[in-house]
This record gives structure tokens, sequence and C-alpha cells, in this order.
DNA sequence: ACCTGAACACCGTTCAAGT
DNA sequence: ACCTGAACACCGTTCAAGT
């Protein structure tokens, strides 16, 4: 431990570390502050005070640094959006929290966000990061496949309203750290989002909505 | 013209065509191709037939030629979303053409659509970009407040109600262009969210609907 | 499982001097 | 509004030879 926190090391001695560990964490905190453009492997090597090779050991090239850097990415996300379902109580507020901290996590590392999806990782066939990914996603399955058992939640295919509510909640995120939508706006933005969300799906007596054309019917 | 398709020229020559347009879509080719990541300047420049330092009299550098390549594509966006409302007679119909043709852009051209939302480019207060940005969210805007004016749309905020429709269909797009949807679901959770939308903003008499609170009464 | 040191090919960008 | 040609600083990656 404090050997990590001392970056420079004296000449001739290992890093004796979790060097994996410290590389991916010296590559988060670089990429959050300065953006994936702003990263080199020369850097990240100096500012831990080891040999630009060393890195070599445990990462394949960059692009095998990125993968890890965006499966770290999913698994903050996962325990961030649990933790905000388990806190606000599960049911429609924890939905409703969970959504916001979905966006919540985006806009505060906008750039660690880019990676997870940014395309700047063609490795998504790698097996750790779609572990990760499908992970998080599950996180959403979840809610969604209790707040059905508790009939708050429309009986149709859980994975598919996932699919639907992610692509919201991410599409605000995208939108919000490109800079898409004022300042003014995005609060108002993500919380009109996360009410659509949540009529959108919610259970409700169909027959009392005779004109709505249901999407299975016109599927 | 023809002096535009000849991309090797004699030694000593000039280029005399839109050097800055052969440049755009060159490099648009080139994204389109192989990715963002594989542009060079210095392959674009060759493959034109120019030198190196030709690019930089009509882009201040790579990132000014990137902030053009993103604003091309958001002429094009609109280009084809609008061709789509319009070919769909509008209405209902028209629109969910149009949010087809938004996700259907994104798929066809996925490192293009990258560029003009992957952070790729900081100069996204470049006024040109900002502009045709703002054209293709407009025409999102008219569309839906046409249908306002067909009853077929909530009198909602219009720019409110396209916040979110963007935030839909861009949500879907990055996610299908990323890979996070199999194939085999990519066309059921477009037209899935295509519905949702609908649903989601189309008019309905308030009073039948007695349990449901109102996005603007919990704002 | 690291280190040093040198090297390679490639890059964006600049400059000087032309036409 | 282009050209040539040289140069600079920086990059990812590899290799050889160590401990």
């Amino acid at each position: 431990m404090t050997e990590q926190r001392s970056r420079r090391k004296r000449r001739g001695a290992y890093h004796h570390g979790d060097l994996r560990r410290a590389l991916l964490d010296e590559a988060v905190r670089t990429i959050r502050a300065d953006g994936v453009e702003a990263l080199t492997l020369r850097a990240v090597a100096a500012r831990l005070g080891v040999s630009r090779t060393a890195l070599y050991r445990h990462f394949a090239d960059k692009r095998a640094l990125l993968t890890a850097v965006a499966t770290e990415g999913f698994r903050m996300l996962r325990e961030q959006i649990v933790a905000a379902w388990t806190d606000g109580g599960g049911g429609r507020a924890g939905f409703r929290d969970m959504g916001r901290a979905y966006v919540a996590f985006a806009v505060a590392n906008p750039a660690h966000y880019r990676v997870m999806f940014g395309g700047s990782v063609p490795e998504a066939g790698d097996p750790d990061l779609r572990r990760e990914a499908a992970g998080a996603f599950q996180a959403l399955v979840a809610a969604l496949v209790a707040q059905q058992r508790d009939g708050l939640v429309r009986a149709d295919d859980p994975t598919q309203l996932a699919h639907f509510v992610w692509a919201v909640v991410h599409g605000v995120a995208m939108l919000v750290i490109d800079g898409q939508l004022h300042d003014e706006v995005t609060a108002t933005v993500a919380e009109h989002a996360v009410e659509r969300i949540v009529t959108g799906i919610e259970a409700r007596d169909v027959s009392s909505y005779p004109s709505i054309s249901w999407p299975r019917a016109t599927l």
C-alpha cells in the first residue's frame, strides 16, 4: 500500500505491488482528468515510476488496457445503480433513483463512460467486458422483474423492457455529456425521461384504454 | 469534376478543384471504411495526390477536420429523417418512419455517427457544427408540432418532447452500433422503442386516466 | 516479473522557400 | 492557394540483454 503511493521509486527496484491494478487505476485517473485522447502509455508508466515496457507484461497493447478500463467502468456503474435501487427501497421510487444514478454516473465520469461505449474499444468480444456489461444490464432486468412481481410494471418480457429503459437513460446520458443539451434543461429532460419510462412501462388495466394499439399487436 | 476523379496528379500541378470538399469527402470515406482511429492526415493527402501541408490551408488542424466531418454528418442525418417524414406522409406513420430512418442512418454509418457524438470533437462550440446539430433537432421538433396540430401528440412543450424522443432513438442507435444488442433483438428493440415513443407522447383524454401521475405534476 | 536502453515505423504539425 | 522538402516532438511497440 505505502509502496503504491510513492510514485517515484529508487533505481533498480521492482514494483512488487499489483502493477496491473496500478496501471489500470492510473489509466482511469488520466482518462477522467484529461480524456482518452490524452492517455499515453509512456506517461502512465512514467507516473508509476516503471519502465515503458513493464506494461506489456500485463496488457497485450493499448487497446487491451482500454478494454480493462471499460470493464472496470461497467463494474462501477452496476455497483452504483444497484446501490441506488437498494437505498431507494426498490419499487417505483427505487427505480427512479436507479435511473437518476445511471445518468449521474455518466455525468460524473463522462470520459470514462465514453470509453465504455465510444467504440475506442473494438474488443467488444472480450469475455470480461461482455460479462461486466451484461452484469450491469442484469441489474436493470432484476429491478424490472421485482417491480413486475409487485404489480408495478406490465408483464411484458423484462429483457425487452430493459432494452427500452437502457436506451432512454443511455440516450439522455450521452446527449448530456455531449453538450447537446443546455445546462438549464438537463435536469428537466432527465426527470422527464424518467417519468416517461415509468408511465411507459407501468402496469395498467388494458381494457380501459381501447384506442391504444399495443406494441405486441403491431409487431 | 473530371479532375477531382483522377486521384494522382502530374508533378508540379495544383489541385485547382474544391480541395476543402475533396479533403472532407476523403476523410468521411476513410472513417466510414476503417473508423476514426484509422484516419491520418498524411494518408488523406496522399490519396488525393496533394502534399501533406496542403490540408492546413483549409483546416486549422485534425480536430477542425473532424469537426467538419461531424457537421456534414448532421446535415446528412437531417436530410434523411426529413425525407422519411415527408415520404411517409407525415402523421403517425411518417413519424415512425422518421424514427426508423434515424436508427438506420446510425447503423449504416456507425463510425461517422460516432464522430458526431463520440467526443472526438471537443469543438462542440463550433458555430457550423452547432447550427447543423440544431437543424437536425429542429426537424424533429417540427414533426412533433405538426402532429400536435393534428391532435396526434399531446400539447406538451414540443422541445421537451423532442428531447425525450431524441434520447430514445439516440440510445437505441448507440447500443446497436456498439454491439450491446444481439442482432436478433435489434429490430425488435427498435420497433418497441418507436412504439413506446408513440404511445408515450400521444394525445389522450387525461380525465380517463385517473391513476396516472403526469410528469408536469411531479416536476 | 520486472528492469535498462536502443530502435523502428508512424504521426501531427511547423517552417523555409518556392510558384 | 497550392507545392517541395526537411525537421521536431511524440507515439505505440519490439527487441536484446539483464536481474
